[in-house]
DNA sequence: CTTTACTTTGAAACCGGTTTCAAAGCGTTC
DNA sequence: GAACGCTTTGAAACCGGTTTCAAAGTAAAG
């Protein structure tokens, strides 16, 4: 069953005007008499008429679509993320669509190709591939890039502040009576991984603690056996740092199998602030990124890039917080949040 | 920065030829010499040539895009679902863009005459608003429509068997032990809903019980409340028939604050079968839906109606599983799965 | 050597909108 | 009542591809 789609001819003869003069109408972007424009309204009303977006926007160069290409369809914290954005390009009259590249860079250059080529108006990715920046340099629309380090042709880069995070992570399980703090080293080819564990190390090494760490994937397949991993090397861990609040319901498994209590025998941080971690029991005591604020703001900058074209590249650095529930022992005194400086940092670089 | 895209006529300029010619070569819709034909490829390399889109699908009608809306982005089970669709799409050449309807009836409009605009494909739609019938029945694309009753003008309609599951779920609970197993009722308006609710009444009575449930919507939002109500109306129960497996985490929740203890006092089945449920503790007994198979079936069905214009309309009704895990006390001389038809059940409908 | 059949090719039309441009219509002013 | 300025309007060009169509070129057949 096919259903035609009444055209602007269509409304136009119905009307008995011209096309140019419909196309008026609908945008406003000229003045037509009242006699005329209600002639038309009333045609459109008749015919069920909807502007093919596709012609329009070969024209004008915009579709109003925001692309948003993430690794992985199923990770929460991005999907979070997504939703925020989603939120704000809708109040500015733009549409996200999700496009999942499932960490193949062909697929990843293939959605950046399909968003430059359907007149996107802008890009939010995830952290990705480096053999990306070819495409991305081909790429002529604004990019916006979470959770990466600024290199390359981007317009600009929104993280939350890593080092921070790492940092307030360590601070806390200490303050909290931790002695032996072991963290989950997120992957260091990420500037993200590379700050926190930075912020990790130097706490530790301000308080005259050993550094102990074991890599871990954001995947939670590998939660498991991270988890594992973790408790066989450090036998003796009473603190443990989560590479993410996912992770941590594999860590509970394997702690709970051996026997050790959450968070009197180890207690546990989370890393994101997904709302799953408030459904954990017990509780998740974890960092809290910004999610809502992440999401909107890469939104906007590149709804204000398409007003202003402002040429020059920013980078962006939101703070954390540490959301306190259930996995720690609190210090006595202490609210349910700690720490965070509540600044946004702001670097700017010209291109 | 503005990066300007070579066209094809600069790629026909450089390589001597017409436009025409450029294009049958990126197309092999029509003969040409082989010396042209390198021609114009050295020509596109140079350039670093990508046709537009935009203007390609104008006239095609055709964008190789599959959309797929969902009422939430954080709704993991059709978030798996989407990456099926979106591997299967893949693998024909198309490409899936994710829509969040947010459950905003104006939105799943918007998204739906996006689609239509931009010339997709077709649309994957979850259930849904019923107020949407005149944007679907004004759009011109193919419809699959998920989980929902086969009413409206849909090209298909997929969903698993949700009478079945809800049997499925209820006999082993009882073939458990389970004497007074409660339903986390599934909401009413869909008719997944109704089937489960069916399925589970008619096996009760079967086995001369009485059935008892509490209304419970899909959000896990709402998880925490609806099962704390579920143990207050019903403080013997012994299993629970969970709405779906993301709300086992709220209902573990309470079920630990009230010391009760899984599965040795309540056994708990879970609908779905989302990854998450294997990384719970106590890992989660639960009714497996043919994730992938709902996701590969609905892509295929709209690529295969691009191909061949099928009018008519069929609804697929996928079969079954029962994962056996650790909230359950499985009778003796049991395997890890239980019954299951095995049969996809095929209804056609002329339009 | 002419006729016929087939292949390769570019000019032009097309997809469905938006915008430019110039003409027509109308009211004012001198 | 002629000249001027302003508004409204439709014809035509445009966005960047694809496809049709007819012409030109080539090979085979008579």
């Amino acid at each position: 069953m096919v259903i035609s789609l009444a055209q602007i001819s269509d409304v136009a003869k119905l009307a008995g005007v011209s096309p140019a003069t419909v196309s008026r109408v609908i945008n406003g972007s000229a003045k037509v008499s009242e006699e005329k424009a209600k002639r038309v309204l009333e045609a459109i009303k008749a015919t069920g008429f909807k502007p093919n977006e596709i012609a329009r926007s070969l024209y004008k160069k915009s579709s109003r679509i925001i692309g948003y290409i993430v690794p992985s369809i199923l990770n929460i914290f991005l999907n979070e993320i997504g939703r925020a954005i989603e939120e704000e390009a809708f109040e500015h009259g733009y549409k996200m669509i999700l496009c999942n590249s499932d960490e193949n860079p062909k697929k990843e250059a293939a959605y950046i190709q399909m968003l430059t080529a359907m007149n996107a108006d802008g890009i939010i990715i995830t952290a990705n591939n480096d053999n990306l920046d070819e495409e991305i340099r081909n790429c002529p629309l604004p990019i916006v890039v979470l959770d990466k380090e600024a290199s390359g042709r981007y317009t600009a880069v929104v993280q939350s502040d890593n080092y921070a995070g790492g940092r307030l992570a360590t601070e806390y399980l200490l303050k909290c009576g931790s002695k032996h703090p072991v963290l989950m080293r997120p992957p260091q080819k990420y500037s993200s991984g590379r700050q926190r564990f930075l912020g990790y190390v130097e706490v530790c090494e301000e308080h005259g603690i050993q550094p102990l760490y074991i890599d871990s994937p954001f995947s939670s397949n590998d939660g498991l056996r991270c988890s594992k991993e973790l408790l066989e090397r450090f036998p003796y861990v009473d603190g443990i740092l989560a590479v993410n609040d996912m992770t941590v319901l594999s860590l509970y498994k394997v702690l709970l199998m051996q026997g050790r209590r959450v968070p009197d025998d180890i207690m546990i941080v989370g890393y994101d602030g997904i709302e799953l971690g408030g459904l954990m029991t017990p509780e998740l005591t974890t960092v809290l990124q910004p999610i809502e604020e992440i999401g909107r703001l890469s939104a906007k900058i590149i709804i204000d890039q398409v007003a202003d074209k402002t040429p020059d590249r920013q980078e962006y650095i939101l703070p954390v917080k540490l959301k306190v529930r259930q996995t720690t022992r609190p210090p006595a005194g202490s609210s349910d949040e700690f720490g965070g400086t509540g600044e946004t940092i702001l670097k700017k670089d010209g291109v």
